[in-house]
DNA sequence: CTGATTTTTGCAACCGGTTGCAATTAAACT
DNA sequence: AGTTTAATTGCAACCGGTTGCAAAAATCAG
């Protein structure tokens, strides 16, 4: 049915040997057999079948990329990267969607009967359990977006939510706000945790400051909608640390529909800078999240274990900044 | 390194063959063997190698998902049913991320080299052509969100764009606006040529009504947003349709920022029916696409191919339907 | 031109499974 | 119990490649 070496082979009168040889990188073929080759192989429009080749060789360049969120726009930005970064290194990704269910290991086995060289896991949402049991399984993994741990387990690439956290308080208290809030993700999700954490830290400690919190049922515009639209039902605070831009787009929404206004009757900021941010009519104050250098850095992470599995776990966090738009008041 | 069939059947002492045999469905084993080889397996926490067992079955169970657009937010929610599909199914995708390249070539190669057992082509704006490469080479391939034709040269599933055009001409006059225009997508899109066409169809029958066209340069936002900004430098129509929802929210929000109000100064209803239009600071008149059932279709047919390769290129059509929002003023 | 070296080549075994076929075993029938 | 028939099993070849090894060819030295 399709072309494979023997045919070639056939063609070219050479061995199957040669072939392959001319096929692999760095094999010693002389450049009169090569020509040979090649010619029979244009001729025939030949491609070597990288799966069969991967039974020998133990790599298949598949990467399984694992995410459980899509109902957050910001993860189609992040899906965009991922697959042109590991395309730009020849590998593939083969997508696995947890959104429906939880149990690690199921997606463990998939991946493992598929061979993938590695996984990237891309979510804040799952826990750590989830990377570790590809670990487990001998897997070379990189969780993205993770939690840092001083000692973790797996590789792990982010952010320093704790700081992040530390520094929407700071930006609030700066612009003059006193009664302040966490308007959090999923509260089981780690980023939610660490966020509220740095958040809660630097403003107990600003004099005059009150704080409170409060969580979405998901990083979601519908959940954030939901959750301010009660915050509004009583006293509301002065401005909100949302837990990501698309939970501040549905705080914004619940707030317009009350008839108050964003930034002057209630402060948001948000955490990410997806491209919606930008939008003119969004124009969301928020921390950037350099989500190119993180998605690079996990590729190149998740390819260097393929050269070497055991490379000790590392957490490579990045810096984020604030994205000053129109969601909060200037600073006095 | 990792566990193969041989290793189980030692342990079990049975043959190779009874091992494969307990693993494949409706293969002839006893049930005393069986149940010999499943402990043997879980002991070992054995699993068959999907890619081994693909080269003597030619079952990879791998399909190629090929997308080109990673910033429009519906495909996100594309990508979220064509994985769950086809994980439903026992499928997995291998996603390939066309944004930068036009050559279809290469992606047919690329796929061609792992073996897909087919291919989704999931987009609006790449030519038939590409679905076309893919058959040529033997690949069973659906186009989604393709074009209808009439004798299709591949499977093609999607909705009927002209009849859509029509539709919103119609619901355009309906409700009183006499000066309508279209604002497309990309020009070169075949889903933009055939809904202009059915929207001037029906707009030059209309006795008193005037047509007009622009198109936005992608299905982006910004593209919507930059297009109607330079649309209000002059005259604009009453009423537009869009390209699609994101177009339409680009527009909406060039609107407003000129100080117009969306729908008492200017009327727009969209195409596809995503989350974002249901959200309510957004509120967008669209004309509902049935994605899951397109996408549901997509799947059953590329997983029908498999059985049956020569099976006759068909084109499954869905209706649309209008969602009454409050971008568009009422019926009088 | 001969012998020593280096490079190229093909053979054959292997990667982890599947499967046709003949042999063996179990079940069904007289 | 003796046949006939059906179900199970293992052997061995194969899927499409890769690779160690020894033989063959090409290159280099003297």
């Amino acid at each position: 049915m399709s072309i494979t070496l023997k045919d070639v082979a056939e063609l070219a009168g050479v061995s199957r040997s040669a072939v392959s040889r001319t096929f692999t990188e760095g094999a010693s073929v002389s450049e009169k057999t090569r020509r040979k080759v090649v010619k029979a192989a244009d001729e025939l429009g030949y491609r070597p079948n990288a799966l069969a080749s991967s039974l020998t060789t133990g790599r298949t360049k598949l990467i399984g990329l694992v995410a459980n969120n899509f109902h957050n726009p910001y993860f189609l930005e992040v899906f965009d990267l991922f697959t042109r970064g590991l395309q730009d290194r020849g590998l593939r990704p083969l997508l696995v969607n947890l959104s429906q269910q939880t149990d690690p290991v199921n997606s463990v086995n998939l991946l493992r009967q598929y061979s993938v060289d590695g996984v990237i896991v891309a979510s804040s949402t799952l826990s750590p359990e989830f990377a570790r049991a590809f670990r487990d399984a001998g897997v070379p993994v990189v969780h993205s977006f993770g939690r840092f741990a001083s000692a973790p387990h797996v590789h792990v690439v982010g952010i320093d939510n704790v700081e992040c956290g530390r520094m929407a308080a700071r930006t609030l208290i700066e612009r003059g706000y006193r009664r302040i809030a966490f308007l959090g993700g999923p509260e089981t999700a780690t980023s939610t945790q660490d966020r509220i954490a740095g958040f809660v830290q630097v403003a107990e400690r600003a004099p005059g400051v009150e704080v409170s919190h409060s969580f979405a049922s998901a990083y979601s515009f519908d959940a954030g909608r939901v959750e301010m639209t009660k915050l509004l039902m009583t006293e509301p605070a002065e401005a909100y640390f949302c837990g990501d831009d698309v939970v501040a787009i549905g705080a914004q929404s619940a707030i317009r529909s009350a008839g108050l206004r964003v930034p002057e009757d209630i402060g948001l900021i948000g955490l990410n800078d997806m491209e919606m941010a930008r939008w003119e009519n969004i124009d969301l104050t928020t921390i950037r999240q350099p989500a190119p250098q993180i998605i690079d850095s996990s590729i190149d992470l998740v390819a260097a274990m393929l050269e070497d599995p055991r490379r000790y776990p590392e957490a490579r966090l990045f810096p984020c900044e604030i994205m000053e738009r129109g969601s909060l008041r200037p600073l006095p």
